[in-house]
DNA sequence: TGCGAATATTCGACCCTTCGCATATAGTAT
DNA sequence: ATACTATATGCGAAGGGTCGAATATTCGCA
C-alpha cells in the first residue's frame, strides 16, 4: 500500500482522535442533528463545536445539509459508525484493563464527573 | 458515556493516527514479527520504529513476547484488525473522493515517492 | 435594506507529538 | 568480564492540533 494512502488513512483516525469529535459522531449515529443541537447536547462553546465539525467535514466523515438558518449534520457512510460500534465492543471486552490504564494515565485520582 | 471513556477511546484512535503505526498494525495482521523485521520491512530508523512500538504498547494495541535476543510483536485483539479491514473497505468505496481529497490536501504537486 | 439568529473562520497562545541523534538496557556468546 | 546484537529510552527542535476570544458570513424576516 502506497504511503500516501496510509497517510490519508491516518488522517481519518486523526479526525476521530478527539473526545469531542467522537461524541459528535456518536450523537449523529442514525440521525441528523443541527450544529446548534450538537452544541447544546455537548455543552461546549459554539466556535469550538464548529471547529470540530470543520475537521470532520474536511475529512468527509460527515455531510451537511443547509435548511434555512441551520445546518444539519449526518454521518456520511455507515461504515464509520460500524468502526465506532466495533470500538465499543473492544472497550467492553477490555473494560477491566481499560480502567487500570485510565488510572495509570492520569496517574493520581480521577476527578469525579458531574 | 462518561468523558473519561471517550478520552480513552480517542487515545486509541490517536495511536492509530500515524502512517507508520498503521503500517505496523497491518504488517502484524495474523502474524508475529520482531522489532527488527518491522524495521527492515518499513525501512525506517531503529529508534523511530521502537518509539512507535512504544506508543502501540502503551495503548495496548499490541503485545510483545521476548524470545532470547529479540522481541516479537503481535496485535492484542483481532477486533482492531477488523477496524483496519473496515477502513480498507471504506477507502475502496470512496477511492475517487479520496484521490481528489489527497490532491486538495497537499494542494500543489505531490512529490513523487521513491 | 437592516437586524437578529445560526454557523463559520481567523488569530494567538499553549501543549503534545514526531523526528533524529545519542545513549542506555537486555540478551547471547566467547 | 568483554564484545556484539537487538531493542528501548532520553532529549531538544520543529511542526501541528486545540482552545477561547474576536470577527465574519449566511440566512430569514420585517
Amino acid at each position: 500500500m502506497p504511503d500516501s494512502l496510509r497517510r490519508f488513512k491516518a488522517d481519518i483516525f486523526q479526525a476521530l482522535a478527539h473526545p469531542t469529535r467522537i461524541a459528535i459522531m456518536e450523537l449523529l449515529e442514525g440521525r441528523e442533528l443541527s450544529a446548534g443541537e450538537l452544541m447544546e447536547k455537548l455543552r461546549m462553546e459554539q466556535a469550538n463545536i464548529s471547529q470540530h465539525l470543520a475537521v470532520l467535514r474536511a475529512k468527509q466523515l460527515v455531510v451537511n445539509r443547509k435548511a434555512g438558518n441551520q445546518v444539519f449534520y449526518s454521518v456520511r457512510d455507515p461504515i464509520i459508525s460500524k468502526v465506532l460500534a466495533l470500538m465499543r465492543r473492544y472497550f467492553q471486552k477490555h473494560l477491566k484493563d481499560t480502567m487500570e490504564l485510565l488510572e495509570e494515565m492520569h496517574d493520581s485520582v480521577i476527578p469525579p464527573e458531574r
